[in-house]
DNA sequence: CGTATTTGACCAGG
DNA sequence: CCTGGTCAAATACG
């Protein structure tokens, strides 16, 4: 697959524009995989209309990507149209059989900023603006959020304030605390295996980097960042909690978008009809991206389909946009990419919430020797400075 | 042996 | 000065 430019850079939408366009054949199959399980054939339809449609943005999309690219609202508000009508199919799909184990799972969620909504560039939404708001930042109502998702579909917690103090990070030779204007917190209910229940994956690979005890708080807090730091300066962090009242649940607070492509699963091949062959092997990379059962499984189970085109999945780096549009979406992005293939229909989220990509899980994950391919694959590998 | 985690010290802000 | 966030040496892990 032919992979854009450097992260930070190019636009990562390229890949999934092409991606996307690349699938436009599969539609046929997709469809009469579909017209198997339907037997409403009114709805069927629509749902073939919908995906026709979603098809039909994302080519169009793409071909005014030169003249667009350097719109990053604009290029927001098409990729929320396409996921919108993916969205769309997919909720009417469902019913008949989508892999809806029981509860959403947010995955790539791609919010568009308040302002951006507010300002009224939602032309392209067929839908109502984002509803914004089971829970209350952290600070607030956080365990009243907490309670009411404990157990229940992971949910995207409102981003914060709606100014992000700025603070500029000055240079100093010692320790800069750096403030991120973006965060947001998330309430997650914690991963079960067997008796023993372990923080939530979200698909990242993290790296813990510190753990402090907190006043009023009986569990310590840890502190991770990005895995992919050194290697292409991801800044992105979080920070998890678990609840003094919900053990069962905690609170994760991003910090930062992913400027890296980050990946858990097999090398991502866009052409249909390689994918066949790309079998899944879980690649838990380290403590920070353990499978995450729950959150997976309800994919893994999922029957692959024979060719399915559609089902490798892939974490955009979105940090060519600027923070207005990609406030609220960043290192939140994910919750529980772990083992790759979704975007099938299925995997589109349901919620209308928030337009949802979860395209590929991509990229490198060449022999994972670690750093050393790592290196040749990126040339722009820079050492973390000290 | 290289990489990830642990943990106390250090730093910055309030 | 207190607290949360980060660093980095020591340690654990594979």
């Amino acid at each position: 697959m032919h992979v854009l430019a450097p992260y930070g850079a190019g636009p990562p939408l390229a890949l999934v524009l092409s991606y996307l366009a690349g699938h436009r054949e599969s539609q046929t199959e997709a469809a009469s995989s579909i017209v198997v399980h339907g037997n409403n054939v009114g709805e069927m339809d629509e749902a073939l209309s919908q995906i026709s449609e979603a098809f039909r943005l994302a080519g169009e999309f793409m071909s005014e990507l030169p003249a667009t690219q350097n719109d990053p609202a604009y290029l927001a508000d098409r990729c929320h149209g396409i996921a919108q009508a993916y969205n769309a199919a997919f909720r009417m799909l469902q019913p008949y059989g989508g892999l809806d184990a029981g509860g959403p799972l947010d995955f790539l969620l791609l919010r568009r900023s308040a302002e951006e909504a507010a300002a009224g560039r939602s032309q392209f939404l067929g839908e109502p603006p984002v509803q914004q708001e089971p829970f209350h930042v952290a600070g607030a109502d956080v365990l009243q959020g907490a309670r009411a998702v404990a157990g229940g579909p992971l949910r995207r917690l409102a981003s914060s304030s709606g100014s992000p103090p700025p603070v500029q990070p000055r240079q100093g030779s010692g320790r800069r605390r750096r403030e991120s204007g973006q965060r947001q917190t998330l309430m997650v209910p914690a991963q079960r295996t067997g008796n023993t229940e372990l923080p939530p994956d979200d698909g990242y690979t993290w790296r813990k980097y510190g753990q402090k005890d907190i006043l009023g708080s009986r569990y310590p807090r840890s502190y991770y960042r990005c895995t992919h730091k050194n290697y292409y300066g991801c800044e992105a962090k979080k920070k998890v909690q678990r609840l003094d009242e919900d053990p069962f649940t905690y609170e994760v607070t991003y910090c930062g978008n992913h400027s890296c492509l980050t990946s858990t699963t097999p090398l991502l091949t866009l052409p249909a009809a390689t994918v066949a062959s790309t079998t899944n092997s879980p690649t838990p990379t380290s403590a920070g991206s353990r499978l995450a059962p729950d959150l997976v499984m309800a994919h893994a189970e999922q029957p692959r389909f024979a060719a399915a085109p559609l089902s490798t999945s892939i974490h955009l780096g979105m940090n060519w946009m600027p923070a207005s549009v990609q406030q609220g979406i960043g290192a939140g992005a994910g919750e529980g990419i772990s083992s790759g293939a979704q975007m099938n229909v299925s995997a589109a989220g349901r919620d209308s919430d928030y337009p949802v990509l979860d395209l590929a899980d991509a990229m490198f994950n060449s022999g994972s020797s670690g750093a050393s391919s790592m290196d040749g694959i990126f040339p722009f590998h820079q050492r973390r400075d000290t």
